[in-house]
DNA sequence: CCGCTAATTCAACGTTTGTAGAATTAGGCC
DNA sequence: GGCCTAATTCTACAAACGTTGAATTAGCGG
């Protein structure tokens, strides 16, 4: 008999989600190293003691705030619903208004800034990628079509490191628009597997 | 009258490239912040004290052995050289070389997360491929060559970064002519796409 | 051999970090 | 009100870090 209704209610709404986003905004701003749990405590008007009371330890903080928060196989689906043709565009589309979503700018960048300087979350996001992401576009595509995928996908994240933590002109600076009408063309050149030049 | 001939020899030689060898093995594998000085000095074999003597700071002697290895002038113009026609898949070839080359993969990979990580090193890279390398390509390009040219980096930088940092398969081991067949024509796409300057 | 200079080492300081454990507070059920 | 539980805070530790300044060693010219 688990009387688990007994006591104080576990898990306070508010404080755990406070300290969810202020790691959030430190991790992604600071990346993982130099992020302190000290700041994030701060940030979020806690103790520092809290937080390893709710994540047990800076690595457990840091997977619980940045757990990815799409689902790949919805996202790919979603992209290819209309067809192999304009597929590139919605995709470029769509990723990057990941990166532009306030939100979920802060969750993103810390991914990809913690995957750059931390082998486990690197390892993380390699088997997510692999697992995930590669075999819900894979069913689409024909023979070397996890190679094409992944050449995509590293275009799109290089293409996010200049645009969002580089910040190198003018590519920062371009309108979005503009940047999907010339990447997309190049996906596509991926998923047609036709050379492809830029647009007509 | 400077007597700069007197005393010891400033400059052991040996030494000196020891630490610098050690400096961009431990960056490049562990980054900035993870990368410590002692470990340094230890794969030196020398005293830690003796790394700070020679470049000052931890910063200091992450821009000494940081600096670019390549002259991005000389490196568009061998890659342009032979016309625009073909300029990707040798872009991409060359590119991917700096990367397979044992003795510069420890620097790029270092000056890459710590693009990731450090804002001042950010700040550096940033003004190297603002100032250096999209000014050396887009006098061979029209318009928006500036974009373009900094849109097919970003796809290089993409590749580089799934293929030996985060190191996803199937693209990490895959023949390396195979991606450059592959990269080769999406980056052709921004190069021919764009209204043609010729060099100026 | 002596003195200058720089390479090189030794020992230590002060700070910051993640983390642990005890102590306290507060909410919900009997 | 009393008890149970969990949220929350307080205090502190132990390790690792970059950095410093004094001390020592070694090469070279006079």
């Amino acid at each position: 008999m688990q009387h688990k209704t007994l006591g104080r209610r576990p898990g306070s709404p508010a404080t755990r989600e406070a300290i969810l986003g202020a790691a959030r905004k430190a991790f992604g701003a600071a990346g993982f190293e130099r992020a302190t749990i000290r700041e994030i405590a701060q940030r979020a008007k806690v103790d520092p003691a809290l937080v390893l009371h709710y994540f047990g330890s800076k690595d457990g903080l840091f997977s619980a705030a940045m757990a990815l928060p799409i689902d790949p196989q919805q996202f790919a689906a979603r992209i290819l619903a209309d067809g192999i043709e304009g597929a590139g565009v919605r995709l470029a589309h769509a990723f990057l208004a990941l990166w532009e979503e306030p939100r979920l700018a802060g969750q993103v960048r810390g991914i990809l800034r913690a995957a750059v300087s931390h082998e486990s979350a690197a390892a993380s996001l390699r088997a997510f990628i692999e697992g995930q992401v590669v075999g819900s576009v894979a069913g689409y595509l024909g023979e070397d079509a996890r190679l094409r995928a992944e050449l995509a996908g590293s275009h799109l994240v290089g293409l996010a490191f200049a645009r969002y933590i580089l910040r190198a002109e003018p590519l920062a600076s371009a309108p979005l628009d503009e940047i999907v009408a010339l990447v997309g063309p190049a996906l596509q050149g991926y998923f047609s597997g036709a050379a492809q030049g830029g647009p007509q």
